[in-house]
RNA sequence: GAGGGCGUAGCUCAGUAGGUUAGAGCGACAGUUUGUGGCACUGUAGGCCGUGGGUUCGAGACCCAUCGUUCUCC
């Protein structure tokens, strides 16, 4: 089996936006794409088979923490990886537990050799290291694998987020080394991912940048924003990034974001997305569509019997209205949960491919600002 | 018929020895959510305190009457 392989498709003319392809040995990922959030094995409320036929995810992502709590590393040993545990047999990337350094801050030590959570399951205390961030993820078995970082949140002192990047970079070795030590488990390839720290210090960036550039992985991410800075920072340092890491493997732009940052940070050069987003605001009633952002709960759409998306040509935005949503909210029924992160899904998987479609015609600049007026709109 | 309990926000109720603009939970309405511990978090509106008298500087609290409701006994 082989490492993955990016092709460039397209680029665009007046920007960074550019099409491309992502093979992996779980398939063919096309470029640019969201990755749906599955954190421990599910993506929330939604099936395998959903988010094939329904949402047309290509890739989706696990977290090596919260599945090394649970179900554990010999459930997934023994279930032969996490492709077969949950059924789903494209492409997934593992992200390292590094952003729950940053999250689950409160039940955490930082040392040398790597942090000591608390599990926040049952107080348990474990520690995470490079080396065993690695053998972890060689055990859930995802396509992509993702070095093990520490997220600095902004705003953070310039000492420490420099402190904090070349501890990074130190792990990002570990991390190599332990993966060229320790075979595939399972007959396919797993490609590591470093991670882009540095905070909103440019030249920390841009070192940042040239070190994991000079590492020659076959993919590369950009960490550390959308952790508090504003829109403008965080479109900023997405586009330094792009300048500073190569131009012919694909960028990764973690935990990003919204429809609109999304169609930003593409004509910047990022090929690929994960985010929360559509699915923990859609469980919250937030409803991205093509026509604008809805809130469900809201009284206004009490009588409303238009299809819950026009727009789109999922068959589930078209078979469901908006009142119907909203009563499923009002009465805090499963099923609004359900059809809220499959609308949301497939409004993020239905842009991405239009955002392709239109950086292969070549007027992706055009398109994209009259989209995001579109779709930024509060309904 | 006799005796007792209870009437405070849409609902369920708190309201200390009578002391400024009467509170909570739920519900309603709205806002927030960016590499997912947490269908979560934040806010706003909404009350002649059943009604009418009285005591008092001052009553949701005390007294009288009245209406409603509920329980026990005959």
């Amino acid at each position: 089996m082989a490492a993955l392989q990016f092709e460039l498709v397209k680029e665009s003319t007046n920007g960074g936006a550019r099409a491309g392809t992502i093979t992996t040995d779980h398939g063919v990922i096309q470029t640019p794409i969201f990755m749906p959030v599955g954190t421990i094995g599910s993506v929330k409320a939604v099936t395998q088979q959903q988010l094939k036929q329904d949402i047309n995810a290509q890739i989706i992502l696990g977290n090596t923490y919260h599945l090394y709590l649970r179900p554990k590393m010999e459930v997934l040993e023994a279930a032969g990886g996490l492709h077969k545990f949950m059924g789903w047999d494209r492409p997934i990337l593992t992200d390292s537990g590094g952003y729950q350094v940053f999250s689950l801050a409160n039940n955490r030590k930082i040392k040398p050799e790597g942090v000591i959570f608390q599990s926040h399951i049952d107080g348990s205390k474990h520690l995470f290291s490079p080396e065993n961030v690695m053998d972890i993820q060689r055990t859930i078995g995802a396509d992509i694998i993702m070095a093990f970082d520490e997220c600095p949140p902004i705003p953070s002192e310039y000492d420490y987020v420099r402190k904090s990047m070349d501890l990074t970079h130190t792990w990002l070795d570990k991390c190599f080394n332990r993966l060229a030590e320790t075979p595939d488990k399972y007959g396919y390839t797993q490609n590591l991912f470093p991670i882009v720290q540095g905070g909103l210090y440019k030249d920390l960036r841009k070192a940042s940048c040239e070190y994991i550039s000079s590492k020659g992985a076959v993919g590369n991410a950009i960490g550390g924003l959308s952790v508090g800075e504003t829109m403008e920072e965080m479109y900023e340092f997405t586009a330094l990034c792009c300048e500073n890491l190569p131009k012919d493997k694909p960028r990764y732009l973690m935990g990003v974001g919204t429809p609109w940052n999304i169609l930003e940070a593409i004509d910047l050069g990022i090929d690929m997305f994960d985010c929360v987003m559509p699915t923990r605001n859609g469980r919250n009633g937030m409803i991205f569509t093509s026509q604008g952002v809805i809130n469900i709960k809201n009284l206004k759409w009490a009588k409303d019997f238009s299809p819950l998306d026009p727009g789109l040509p999922n068959e589930m935005s078209q078979y469901y209205t908006k009142a119907y949503m909203r009563h499923l909210f009002v009465a805090d029924e499963i099923l609004g949960l359900e059809l809220a992160s499959i609308q949301n899904l497939s409004f993020y998987l239905w842009l991405v491919g239009q955002a392709r479609e239109h950086i292969i015609a070549g007027d992706y600049s055009s398109w994209k600002t009259s989209m995001i007026e579109q779709i930024s709109k509060r309904l």
